[in-house]
DNA sequence: ATGACCATTTATAATGGA
């Protein structure tokens, strides 16, 4: 099973290629972040020619987000529980035996402090979430755009600020109470050193000089983490014609089968 | 070389993104 997760900076400005890369990669999930429109506007149809299902939880502007599904899918949630803040950051859908949170945490460096905190209460809803499928034994994945670089070595020298927001410690430390509940970071599970960035700034040339971030991020729970076969940011999608700033993080899990043969 | 981007908004500069 394949499933990736993409903020696209405006699905509109990415359609075609999102469809390219849909086609090439063949992902049974694919968690969008950033769609950048309201639900009407979103381009179901083509992503419906292209085989997918689409959960979509869309807003004006900025935020919004949507999960396209290859075999069929339940809507579990349209928010995160617990969060109350009028913003399409959240989508949750059941397939093949899994739950799969697709998530855009605020970014936290606008509005000041009030910014901030509304930052660290999403975190303390998330993770309210995967503690209440953890005791429901629920096998699940929470995927997206974290905005935060988990350690140094995800945030390339010189790239932030030791005050913003994607580092600070109380992000660091966000970050790690949710993993620390017994989810596995899928990528570093695989790759557990070296830089493994999945954003680049369009400014200052980020891309050309490698400057880039680890901030998307794939969770596992338990017995999901068990079926993790690879992670990879799929680095080719930054040098693509007028890209997003983010690539896609891809995970393969072995089948059920395998996994306990 | 100390600059430099991109998308959206009932736009034509401001704002958020990270």
């Amino acid at each position: 099973m394949k499933i990736a997760t993409w903020n696209v900076n405006s699905v509109r400005q990415r359609q075609h290629l999102i469809l390219d890369w849909l086609e090439r990669e063949q992902p049974d999930v694919l968690m969008m972040q950033e769609i950048k429109c309201e639900t009407a506007q979103f381009p179901a149809e083509a992503f419906q020619k292209a085989g997918y299902d689409c959960a979509v939880v869309g807003q004006k502007s900025y935020n919004g987000v949507a999960t396209l599904v290859k075999s069929g899918m339940e809507i579990t949630t349209d928010h995160l529980p617990g969060f109350d803040h009028p913003v399409a950051r959240y989508v949750e859908v059941r397939t093949q035996g899994l739950t799969l949170g697709n998530l855009y945490l605020p970014n936290g460096n606008s509005g000041g402090e009030d910014g901030y905190a509304t930052k660290l209460a999403f975190f303390d809803a998330l993770t309210a979430r995967a503690r209440a499928f953890l005791q429901t034994d629920t096998d699940f994945i929470l995927a997206g755009d974290y905005n935060v670089c988990p350690t140094p070595e995800d945030c390339a020298p010189g790239a932030l600020g030791p005050d913003d927001a994607l580092v600070r410690p109380q992000s660091r430390a966000a970050y790690r109470r949710l993993l620390w509940l017994g989810l596995t970071d899928g990528l570093r599970a695989l790759h557990p050193s070296g830089p493994a960035y999945t954003f680049w700034d369009y400014q200052a040339g980020a891309w050309g000089r490698d400057c880039g971030l680890r901030i998307d991020h794939a969770l596992l729970s338990p017995r999901v983490a068990e079926r993790l076969e690879t992670a990879w940011p799929d680095r080719d999608e930054r040098a693509m014609e007028r890209p997003s700033d983010h690539v896609p993080l891809i995970v393969t899990l072995r089948d059920k089968a395998q996994a306990t043969a």
